[in-house]
DNA sequence: AGGGTGTTGCACCGATCGGTGTAGACGTTA
DNA sequence: TAACGTCTACACCGATCGGTGCAACACCCT
């Protein structure tokens, strides 16, 4: 019952549409992008826009969602290239992490920009709306990752309780500098440095524990 | 010969509107806000708001500067009342960690979502005020929280090659699910879950390096 | 040839917004 | 009393914006 639009208009049209309104949703938000500057920069009518999307709202939401399809998919992919057949679990986390913040400034760069703007226009967002990015987004790479690190752990190399929980901590450790000095995401020696130490930390955070004597430090001294 | 601008106008009045400003660029952020809204938050004429700022953006940059000061001397003061006197580490900085999450609830909260304004609105931000935030805020809570963590580490309880790095992942993992599930900041338990997990994986991944056996899951299994 | 669909350019509407001008009211200080 | 600074209400300007109506044109299928 759930009514599937059928999709009107050309579908080149369409495209070249939703990719201007990413790039200028990315750049300026929500309400700063105007519809005019979203058609000229998909070389497109003003008018035209409208003969797709019947609101600037149902065009954010439709951007939203296919960026989002589209670098999860990535995502998923780097996962699972990399953490599906371990052989040295460091290295991997390393050319894994590489390959992970690459996407940041690769082609599919605007789509982060667009994640900072939803997360400012939270509060305007249908919960609904929401609910499915954060579904096929984060929620979806998340899931693949922690699946990933509980078949390692299971192979006795980690000690993990809460899969998802590490993966979490693992996607957050890789980008640790990312939030001070933006430009280390350019800077190859630097973005090295961070993923090695990012990876330093999870394995020592999610070692084995084979001695009692690992438990030390976490007993307070 | 840096022109001091001696303050114009009633400082109530003034103070009025930046709360009100706050509350509303916070919410709404930059350009969705409207002044004349802002006048209605603060109880002031839309006019006067124009007698004490010249500017919507000379507003703007002073509320972010003056909250992120305000944030700034709240979390330096949470690090310097739990990671003075340590006694017992893994406590401690589980204390440490409900504070500094707890403020994300406080009256502060509006801050954060400014924050998130910020990261949005990045491009549109003149580099100087956008790298005076960044001195002034997380910038220096960071430096902070490193200069803590060193004198830990040089106590020998913990190894920490790089503590403004150790700092950038111990504020991290304290927030771990923040990223994907914004409720359980009101949920005692889950946030107790997530801050006892975050430092556990924070000390074994910072935690003393003595004997040998500790660097096997390092050195790639 | 003809009808249906999609695109385009343009004019246009109502609403909002940032910002200004002005005149009056109030309190303080000299 | 007079002068000054401040706040307020109100009217107003120019610009922008989301969205619509409309007529013309191109293309495709029959």
């Amino acid at each position: 019952m759930t009514e599937r639009k059928k999709p009107v208009g050309q579908p080149d049209k369409r495209r070249a549409i939703m990719a201007g309104a990413l790039a200028l949703f990315a750049r300026d938000g929500y309400t700063r992008a105007g519809l005019d500057a979203i058609a000229v920069e998909a070389g497109v009518s003003n008018r035209t826009i409208y003969n797709h999307f019947t609101d600037k709202a149902e065009l954010f939401q439709a951007v939203m969602q296919e960026s989002t399809q589209r670098v999860a998919d990535t995502m998923v992919d780097i996962i699972d290239r990399h953490l599906t057949k371990v052989i040295d679990l460091q290295s991997d986390l390393i050319d894994f992490g590489l390959a992970w913040l690459g996407v940041l400034t690769s082609d599919l760069a605007p789509h982060f920009a667009l994640i900072r703007q939803i997360n400012a226009e939270i509060e305007h967002i249908p919960p609904a709306a929401l609910k499915l990015w954060q579904e096929t987004g984060p929620g979806r790479t998340r899931r693949e990752l922690a699946e990933r690190l509980r078949r390692i752990a299971e192979r006795g190399d980690l000690t993990i309780d809460d899969p998802a929980r590490a993966a979490g901590h693992l996607m957050l450790l890789l980008s640790a500098d990312n939030l001070t000095d933006r430009a280390d995401l350019h800077n190859e020696d630097a973005l090295r440095k961070m993923v090695t130490a990012g990876v330093s930390t999870f394995l020592y955070g999610y070692a084995e524990r084979t001695a009692a004597g690992g438990r030390a430090a976490a007993d307070g001294s």
